[in-house]
DNA sequence: GGTAGACCTGGACGC
DNA sequence: GCGTCCAGGTCTACC
């Protein structure tokens, strides 16, 4: 079946799913002749489908099995919080308008960051890439996904261990150990934090999921993501922004490097400067430093 | 409040 | 093929 999501506009299914790296990061996939985001998506019934989405006029084209009427609505949802499709970016255009460097934020309508249906699936990614280099991100992610994630449902003729696989509840997780995880999954020191959170979550002590719609300032938002094993400023500021929340930067070596070249002819720099160059964006500092048009580019 | 050092993996490099 | 070095945020202990 096919359906279509409509979205606030200006919005460009380009952008979001080049927003950030997580198209590159399982459950998700990519087809770039056809420029089709897909995702393994497990429904609250324990259905696992394949969501294929390509850009629509002014929304998100969404092609997949067939589902029921509240499969259908749950696959939707899924979609609408993954494109952040009601999200509303006139205040931060207006104030950028003035910029040459984010000059183009409105005509390629910038400011949504693609998102994963679940926030414990954000959460677990970004401290997946915290301390570590893009492509042990992506291992460790896949191989998490291949270990504890459900296979498409209905896959006729495949072979199970070749079909795509959803991202794992927090209760496969929790049921595992942190000396599986770091050893099969090889996410090394990282796996006490990813598994403590999975049993918090699991166990439902923690409604980790509320953090998405609650309407906390964003302090105190940040204040609660760093609670959480693992998460420390960088990781907290990415999930701000994750969130739609954009008062944070999320500073890495990458951001420094930014910075270094952009403002400091490659001398080194420290996250201060960094802070310093982007204070007068106020809450839209994480969206003026995420969609800046740096001039360094790693070469 | 600031900072040094440990944490772990995987890739690059030299031998 | 083996050993060594390095990059990459968070956390804890310490000043």
């Amino acid at each position: 079946m096919k359906f279509t999501l409509p979205a606030r506009k200006p919005f460009n299914f380009t952008s979001v799913i080049d927003s950030h790296g997580w198209r590159q990061l399982a459950p998700f996939t990519y087809d770039e002749g056809t420029n089709t985001l897909g995702y393994t998506l497990r429904l609250s019934n324990a259905r696992v489908i394949e969501l294929k989405m390509s850009d629509a006029k002014d929304g998100v084209s969404v092609e997949t099995e067939r589902l029921n009427k509240t499969e259908r609505s749950e696959a939707a949802e899924a979609v609408a919080w993954m494109f952040g499709l009601d999200m509303d970016f006139s205040a931060f255009y207006a104030a950028s308008r003035a910029e040459p460097k984010l000059a183009r934020a409105k005509k390629q309508s910038l400011g949504r960051v693609l998102r994963s249906p679940t926030l414990f699936e954000d959460v677990i990614k970004t401290i997946l890439t915290t301390n570590t280099l893009w492509g042990a991100t992506q291992n460790m992610t896949r191989k998490l996904v291949d270990e504890f994630g459900v296979a498409l449902g209905g896959a006729t003729g495949r072979n199970v261990d070749e079909a795509p696989k959803s991202f794992p509840t927090p209760e496969a997780i929790a049921a595992s150990d942190p000396d599986t995880l770091k050893e099969k999954i090889r996410v090394g020191y990282r796996a006490p934090a990813i598994h403590e959170l999975a049993v918090r979550v699991a166990s439902g002590k923690y409604d980790l999921e509320a953090l998405k719609t609650c309407d906390l300032p964003t302090l105190e938002l940040r204040k609660e993501l760093l609670t959480i094993n693992g998460v420390g400023p960088y990781a907290a500021a990415n999930l701000l922004l994750i969130l739609g929340r954009s008062d944070f930067i999320p500073i890495d070596s990458w951001a420094l490097k930014l910075v270094s070249h952009e403002w400091y002819r490659g001398k080194p720099v420290t996250s201060k400067e960094v802070e310093k160059r982007f204070e007068k964006w106020g809450e839209y500092k994480g969206l003026a430093f995420w969609f800046w048009d740096w001039k360094y580019n790693g070469g």
